[in-house]
DNA sequence: AGTAAACTCCGGAAGC
DNA sequence: TGCTTCCGGAGTTTAC
Protein backbone atom coordinates (compact mmCIF):
# COMPACT_ATOMS: atom_id res chain seq x y z
CA UNK A 1 0.00 0.00 0.00
CA UNK A 2 2.46 2.62 0.84
CA UNK A 3 3.77 4.20 -2.77
CA UNK A 4 6.60 6.52 -3.40
CA UNK A 5 3.94 9.37 -2.41
CA UNK A 6 3.95 7.48 1.16
CA UNK A 7 7.36 6.16 1.39
CA UNK A 8 8.36 10.26 0.35
CA UNK A 9 6.20 11.55 3.68
CA UNK A 10 7.30 8.39 5.75
CA UNK A 11 11.53 9.24 5.12
CA UNK A 12 10.79 13.33 5.77
CA UNK A 13 9.54 12.15 8.87
CA UNK A 14 12.51 10.63 10.16
CA UNK A 15 14.84 13.16 8.71
CA UNK A 16 13.46 14.83 11.39
CA UNK A 17 12.73 12.10 13.89
CA UNK A 18 16.34 10.83 13.47
CA UNK A 19 18.29 13.87 12.71
CA UNK A 20 22.14 12.93 14.60
CA UNK A 21 20.50 9.96 16.62
CA UNK A 22 22.20 7.30 17.58
CA UNK A 23 21.30 3.88 18.41
CA UNK A 24 20.78 2.17 21.76
CA UNK A 25 19.71 -1.27 22.59
CA UNK A 26 18.13 -3.51 20.39
CA UNK A 27 15.05 -4.38 22.02
CA UNK A 28 13.29 -6.81 20.20
CA UNK A 29 14.32 -8.19 16.55
CA UNK A 30 12.08 -10.78 14.25
CA UNK A 31 14.60 -12.87 12.66
CA UNK A 32 12.36 -13.62 9.61
CA UNK A 33 11.83 -9.64 8.51
CA UNK A 34 15.83 -9.01 9.30
CA UNK A 35 18.05 -9.81 6.21
CA UNK A 36 21.39 -9.47 4.61
CA UNK A 37 23.83 -9.34 7.37
CA UNK A 38 23.93 -12.43 9.43
CA UNK A 39 25.70 -11.25 12.38
CA UNK A 40 22.58 -10.26 15.32
CA UNK A 41 21.62 -6.83 15.08
CA UNK A 42 22.51 -5.61 18.69
CA UNK A 43 25.87 -5.87 17.25
CA UNK A 44 25.72 -4.43 14.01
CA UNK A 45 23.16 -1.18 14.87
CA UNK A 46 24.37 -0.10 18.40
CA UNK A 47 26.20 2.50 19.00
CA UNK A 48 25.77 3.82 15.21
CA UNK A 49 24.90 7.39 14.37
CA UNK A 50 22.27 8.47 11.71
CA UNK A 51 24.28 10.52 9.08
CA UNK A 52 21.24 10.04 6.58
CA UNK A 53 17.92 9.39 5.42
CA UNK A 54 16.68 9.15 2.02
CA UNK A 55 14.35 7.14 -0.65
CA UNK A 56 14.51 5.61 -4.23
CA UNK A 57 11.44 4.51 -5.28
CA UNK A 58 9.61 2.60 -2.20
CA UNK A 59 13.01 1.90 -0.88
CA UNK A 60 14.27 3.56 2.19
CA UNK A 61 18.03 3.95 2.69
CA UNK A 62 19.09 4.80 6.77
CA UNK A 63 23.18 5.44 6.16
CA UNK A 64 24.65 5.06 9.85
CA UNK A 65 27.94 6.00 10.87
CA UNK A 66 30.67 3.07 10.42
CA UNK A 67 30.03 2.40 6.62
CA UNK A 68 26.37 0.46 7.76
CA UNK A 69 23.75 1.08 5.54
CA UNK A 70 20.04 -0.02 6.48
CA UNK A 71 17.10 -0.40 4.00
CA UNK A 72 13.90 -0.68 4.70
CA UNK A 73 11.01 -1.95 2.85
CA UNK A 74 7.52 -1.27 3.86
CA UNK A 75 5.98 -3.74 1.21
CA UNK A 76 1.73 -3.64 1.72
CA UNK A 77 1.41 -3.00 5.51
CA UNK A 78 4.84 -1.65 6.84
CA UNK A 79 5.63 1.25 9.23
CA UNK A 80 8.30 2.75 10.36
CA UNK A 81 8.62 5.75 12.65
CA UNK A 82 9.86 7.44 16.07
CA UNK A 83 7.96 6.99 18.46
CA UNK A 84 7.90 7.41 22.60
CA UNK A 85 9.78 4.89 24.67
CA UNK A 86 6.49 4.09 27.01
CA UNK A 87 4.08 3.75 23.85
CA UNK A 88 2.19 0.19 23.78
CA UNK A 89 3.99 -2.25 21.57
CA UNK A 90 1.39 -2.40 18.48
CA UNK A 91 0.84 -5.79 17.77
CA UNK A 92 2.87 -7.21 14.41
CA UNK A 93 6.10 -4.59 15.76
CA UNK A 94 9.53 -6.36 14.57
CA UNK A 95 11.98 -4.02 15.56
CA UNK A 96 12.46 -1.79 18.00
CA UNK A 97 15.92 0.53 18.93
CA UNK A 98 16.34 2.99 21.26
CA UNK A 99 17.53 6.24 20.76
CA UNK A 100 20.15 7.04 23.23
CA UNK A 101 19.03 9.73 25.42
CA UNK A 102 15.77 10.40 23.78
CA UNK A 103 13.12 8.40 25.24
CA UNK A 104 12.29 7.52 21.89
CA UNK A 105 12.05 4.49 19.69
CA UNK A 106 12.48 3.42 16.04
CA UNK A 107 9.71 0.75 15.31
CA UNK A 108 9.36 -1.53 12.46
CA UNK A 109 5.81 -2.81 12.01
CA UNK A 110 4.06 -4.59 9.18
CA UNK A 111 0.80 -6.84 9.89
CA UNK A 112 1.68 -9.10 6.53
CA UNK A 113 5.35 -9.22 6.47
CA UNK A 114 5.64 -8.19 3.40
CA UNK A 115 8.23 -5.57 4.08
CA UNK A 116 12.07 -6.48 5.78
CA UNK A 117 14.63 -4.69 6.71
CA UNK A 118 18.48 -5.23 4.91
CA UNK A 119 21.58 -4.58 6.65
CA UNK A 120 24.38 -4.08 4.68
CA UNK A 121 28.25 -2.96 5.85
CA UNK A 122 29.84 -5.06 2.70
CA UNK A 123 31.10 -7.56 5.09
CA UNK A 124 28.19 -9.97 4.90
CA UNK A 125 24.90 -10.60 3.10
CA UNK A 126 23.98 -14.09 3.41
CA UNK A 127 20.79 -13.81 5.31
CA UNK A 128 17.44 -13.80 4.03
CA UNK A 129 15.89 -12.63 0.94
CA UNK A 130 17.80 -10.30 -1.15
CA UNK A 131 17.26 -6.38 -1.19
CA UNK A 132 14.01 -5.43 -4.01
CA UNK A 133 15.20 -4.35 -6.53
CA UNK A 134 15.57 -0.16 -7.31
CA UNK A 135 16.12 1.15 -10.50
CA UNK A 136 16.64 4.88 -11.26
CA UNK A 137 13.80 6.68 -8.80
CA UNK A 138 11.24 7.72 -10.83
CA UNK A 139 10.82 11.21 -10.72
CA UNK A 140 14.25 11.39 -11.43
CA UNK A 141 14.05 10.20 -14.76
CA UNK A 142 14.16 12.79 -16.95
CA UNK A 143 12.09 12.67 -20.85
CA UNK A 144 15.23 11.02 -22.30
CA UNK A 145 15.70 8.34 -20.37
CA UNK A 146 11.73 7.74 -19.93
CA UNK A 147 11.49 7.67 -23.83
CA UNK A 148 13.84 4.76 -23.75
CA UNK A 149 12.61 2.62 -21.27
CA UNK A 150 9.21 3.20 -23.29
CA UNK A 151 10.59 1.34 -26.22
CA UNK A 152 10.04 -2.14 -24.14
CA UNK A 153 7.22 -4.33 -25.91
CA UNK A 154 5.56 -4.88 -22.36
CA UNK A 155 2.29 -3.85 -21.40
CA UNK A 156 2.58 -0.12 -19.77
CA UNK A 157 1.22 -0.96 -16.76
CA UNK A 158 3.52 -3.88 -15.94
CA UNK A 159 6.64 -1.87 -17.18
CA UNK A 160 5.55 0.60 -14.67
CA UNK A 161 4.84 -1.49 -11.85
CA UNK A 162 8.62 -3.27 -12.34
CA UNK A 163 11.04 -1.62 -10.02
CA UNK A 164 14.25 -2.71 -12.06
CA UNK A 165 13.99 0.31 -14.41
CA UNK A 166 11.86 2.94 -12.69
CA UNK A 167 11.48 2.80 -9.37
CA UNK A 168 8.70 4.15 -7.23
CA UNK A 169 5.14 3.26 -9.23
CA UNK A 170 2.64 1.07 -7.37
CA UNK A 171 -0.32 -0.54 -7.86
CA UNK A 172 -2.68 3.03 -7.02
CA UNK A 173 -0.74 5.77 -8.86
CA UNK A 174 -0.20 3.50 -11.67
CA UNK A 175 -4.36 3.30 -12.25
CA UNK A 176 -4.71 6.94 -11.75
CA UNK A 177 -1.90 8.21 -14.12
CA UNK A 178 -3.06 5.78 -16.88
CA UNK A 179 -6.86 6.98 -16.65
CA UNK A 180 -5.52 10.43 -16.56
CA UNK A 181 -3.36 9.81 -19.88
CA UNK A 182 -5.89 8.09 -21.12
CA UNK A 183 -4.34 4.96 -21.88
CA UNK A 184 -5.12 1.37 -21.55
CA UNK A 185 -3.41 -0.58 -18.82
CA UNK A 186 -2.52 -3.46 -21.44
CA UNK A 187 -1.69 -1.35 -24.72
CA UNK A 188 2.27 -2.06 -25.63
CA UNK A 189 4.80 0.36 -24.19
CA UNK A 190 6.39 0.41 -27.08
CA UNK A 191 2.53 1.55 -29.14
CA UNK A 192 2.64 4.44 -27.57
CA UNK A 193 3.10 7.88 -29.86
CA UNK A 194 5.59 10.76 -29.02
CA UNK A 195 3.03 12.72 -27.51
CA UNK A 196 1.62 10.18 -25.21
CA UNK A 197 4.94 9.34 -23.97
CA UNK A 198 5.37 13.15 -22.80
CA UNK A 199 2.12 13.70 -21.61
CA UNK A 200 2.69 10.24 -19.49
CA UNK A 201 6.07 11.70 -18.04
CA UNK A 202 4.44 14.91 -17.36
CA UNK A 203 1.42 13.49 -15.37
CA UNK A 204 3.30 10.80 -13.38
CA UNK A 205 4.99 13.61 -12.05
CA UNK A 206 2.60 15.40 -11.93
CA UNK A 207 0.50 12.78 -10.02
CA UNK A 208 3.21 12.02 -7.61
CA UNK A 209 3.96 15.51 -6.44
CA UNK A 210 0.60 16.30 -5.72
CA UNK A 211 0.02 13.10 -3.90
CA UNK A 212 3.33 13.76 -1.96
CA UNK A 213 2.05 17.53 -1.14
CA UNK A 214 -1.66 15.74 0.10
CA UNK A 215 0.42 13.38 2.61
CA UNK A 216 -0.04 10.41 0.47
CA UNK A 217 -3.67 8.52 -0.18
CA UNK A 218 -4.59 6.90 2.87
CA UNK A 219 -6.63 3.63 1.78
CA UNK A 220 -7.40 0.73 3.81
CA UNK A 221 -5.48 1.20 7.10
CA UNK A 222 -2.41 3.50 5.72
CA UNK A 223 -1.53 6.09 8.09
CA UNK A 224 1.90 8.47 7.79
CA UNK A 225 4.26 8.34 10.91
CA UNK A 226 2.52 10.48 13.01
CA UNK A 227 -0.14 8.57 12.31
CA UNK A 228 -2.00 11.23 10.18
CA UNK A 229 -4.35 10.60 7.32
CA UNK A 230 -3.69 11.65 3.47
CA UNK A 231 -5.67 13.32 1.51
CA UNK A 232 -4.95 12.60 -2.14
CA UNK A 233 -7.46 9.39 -2.16
CA UNK A 234 -10.08 12.48 -2.51
CA UNK A 235 -8.02 12.91 -5.60
CA UNK A 236 -8.55 9.57 -7.17
CA UNK A 237 -10.41 9.18 -10.37
CA UNK A 238 -9.94 5.29 -10.63
CA UNK A 239 -7.91 3.25 -7.71
CA UNK A 240 -10.75 1.88 -5.55
CA UNK A 241 -13.90 3.14 -7.90
CA UNK A 242 -14.82 -0.02 -10.09
CA UNK A 243 -18.69 0.08 -10.54
CA UNK A 244 -18.74 3.64 -10.21
CA UNK A 245 -19.29 6.34 -13.03
CA UNK A 246 -16.13 7.63 -14.90
CA UNK A 247 -15.87 11.36 -13.55
CA UNK A 248 -14.58 12.37 -17.58
CA UNK A 249 -17.50 10.55 -19.20
CA UNK A 250 -19.78 9.06 -17.07
CA UNK A 251 -19.41 5.32 -17.96
CA UNK A 252 -19.04 2.89 -15.85
CA UNK A 253 -15.53 2.06 -14.63
CA UNK A 254 -14.07 -1.61 -14.69
CA UNK A 255 -11.89 -3.81 -13.16
CA UNK A 256 -9.68 -5.73 -14.82
CA UNK A 257 -6.23 -8.11 -14.29
CA UNK A 258 -3.23 -6.18 -15.82
CA UNK A 259 0.63 -7.14 -14.59
CA UNK A 260 -0.78 -9.17 -12.37
CA UNK A 261 -2.77 -6.50 -10.47
CA UNK A 262 -6.47 -5.55 -9.90
CA UNK A 263 -7.24 -2.72 -12.18
CA UNK A 264 -9.49 0.01 -13.02
CA UNK A 265 -10.28 1.74 -16.35
CA UNK A 266 -12.60 3.47 -18.10
CA UNK A 267 -13.39 1.43 -21.41
CA UNK A 268 -14.18 4.72 -23.14
CA UNK A 269 -11.58 7.15 -21.90
CA UNK A 270 -8.47 4.52 -21.91
CA UNK A 271 -9.71 2.24 -25.32
CA UNK A 272 -8.46 -1.12 -25.23
CA UNK A 273 -5.37 -2.30 -27.79
CA UNK A 274 -6.11 -4.48 -30.66
C1' DA B 1 16.38 -13.41 -25.11
C1' DG B 2 12.57 -11.23 -23.67
C1' DT B 3 7.80 -11.29 -22.14
C1' DA B 4 3.89 -12.92 -19.43
C1' DA B 5 1.46 -15.65 -16.37
C1' DA B 6 1.23 -18.64 -12.28
C1' DC B 7 2.86 -19.43 -7.80
C1' DT B 8 4.84 -18.04 -3.11
C1' DC B 9 4.99 -15.45 1.22
C1' DC B 10 0.99 -13.41 5.05
C1' DG B 11 -3.16 -12.03 7.66
C1' DG B 12 -7.10 -8.81 7.61
C1' DA B 13 -11.29 -7.93 5.23
C1' DA B 14 -15.10 -9.29 2.81
C1' DG B 15 -18.34 -12.73 1.43
C1' DC B 16 -21.12 -16.71 2.22
C1' DT C 1 -20.50 -17.66 14.39
C1' DG C 2 -17.26 -19.67 11.44
C1' DC C 3 -15.55 -20.99 7.32
C1' DT C 4 -13.67 -19.76 2.57
C1' DT C 5 -11.99 -16.56 -0.70
C1' DC C 6 -9.72 -12.50 -2.09
C1' DC C 7 -5.86 -9.33 -2.35
C1' DG C 8 -1.15 -7.59 -3.21
C1' DG C 9 4.92 -6.10 -3.62
C1' DA C 10 8.19 -8.52 -5.49
C1' DG C 11 10.97 -12.75 -6.09
C1' DT C 12 10.95 -17.17 -8.35
C1' DT C 13 9.43 -20.56 -11.58
C1' DT C 14 7.38 -22.05 -15.79
C1' DA C 15 5.74 -21.50 -20.46
C1' DC C 16 5.67 -19.33 -24.64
Amino acid sequence: MPELPEVENVVRALRQDLQGARFGRVLRSRRQIMHGDRRPPQALLRNKVVREVSRVGKRIEIRLSGAMRMYVHLGMTGQLAVVPAGRDLAPHTHLCIDLAGRAAQLRFRDVRRFGGIWLDDGRDGRRGKPLPAAGEDILAVGLPRFRQVMKHPRQIKALLLDQHLLAGMGNIYCDEVLFRCGIHPLRKASTLDHDDVKRLHQCIRRVLRAAIRAGGSSVRSYRGSRDERGGYQRNHQAYGRQGRPCRRCGTRLLRLLAGGRGTVICPRCQRAPK
